[in-house]
DNA sequence: CGCAAATAGAACTAATCCAGTACTGATTAG
DNA sequence: CTAATCAGTACTGGATTAGTTCTATTTGCG
């Protein structure tokens, strides 16, 4: 499978806990509380993304974390982009290219950045906005409808 | 980043290199000498990508591997499919939803699904084909075009 | 027939990476 | 001034990955 880190998985459900707040600072202990995550990893990821200048934090009491702009105006690359660094699928495509030892052979050079560029794409046209509305209609389990015959193993990698 | 296990890179290479040698079969020697893989992986590749349906294999002397079926007809998500399972990206979304400890706090079970459509039409969209031409317009080193300020780290995760 | 070339498959290992923790410091409301 | 809260860094156990090795099986060809 295409795998994202927990990070990213739990930083989409922090973030989704505040836009449901609307403009409202809230405590990294209060969302770590209501999404039922660990408090100090939820701590780490909202540093992250304030970093990011996807939120803005408050310090001292009272303080608190939000949105520094609309949920519209933030889509799940940036959500995935901050916690993940820049989206790149394999080191090829993400490093310096003059130190690649297969440069000459593997020809690739041209299509993980296609590949990129196409998730890429995707995850911009979803925002935030969209990731909270409650209960979009959903395909629950996933299954890619291969449309030749490859197998489908039942677990995940 | 969005993360694929080297497996589907190479995986990836391979079957370019199949594509190009347009229905003669290639042993795994061969192929890994052109790629400048290391031989047992590039074997241990080709054989998922034959149990995948993705290749067919002759056994025995001057036998080897070659395309199940017109590069046209193999996406980009068959390959990664192949051999990394199905296409999802977090456990909460590619399992049996029901153990989920989280399942009422999280409201996520529907936004994964979501993204992982996404990201499967995309690769889906992506054939064999395309991936065989050696250059590509190529915007060679992808920058995801923060539109807000998300700070670029110059390393991928 | 029998050897050599090839794939099939499983088991194993070392290194890397991730999730989560712990701790110390800085800021601010009341 | 003090308690609440964010900021940053360093560390660890466990999981996962990359790659190897070994054995079995199949098949073309002399």
């Amino acid at each position: 499978m295409i795998r994202i880190t927990r990070e990213a998985d739990y930083g989409i459900l922090l973030m989704t806990g505040l836009a449901q707040a609307e403009g409202q600072p809230r405590s990294a202990a209060a969302l770590a509380q209501q999404r039922r995550l660990p408090l100090p990893m939820v701590g780490k990821i909202l540093k992250a993304l304030t970093r990011a200048g996807l939120l803005n934090s408050q310090r001292g009491a009272q303080g608190g974390y939000s949105l520094a702009r609309p949920a519209s105006e933030i889509s799940a690359a940036d959500i995935i982009g901050a916690l993940e660094g820049p989206l790149a699928i394999t080191e090829c495509s993400s490093e310096r290219h003059d130190g690649c030892a297969r440069q000459d052979h593997c020809e690739v050079s041209g299509h993980w950045p296609r590949i990129n560029q196409a998730i890429y794409s995707a995850l911009q046209g979803i925002s935030l906005d969209d990731l909270s509305q409650p209960n979009p209609p959903r395909p629950l389990h996933f299954h890619p409808l291969h449309p030749t015959g490859v197998h489908q193993l039942d677990r995940p990698i």
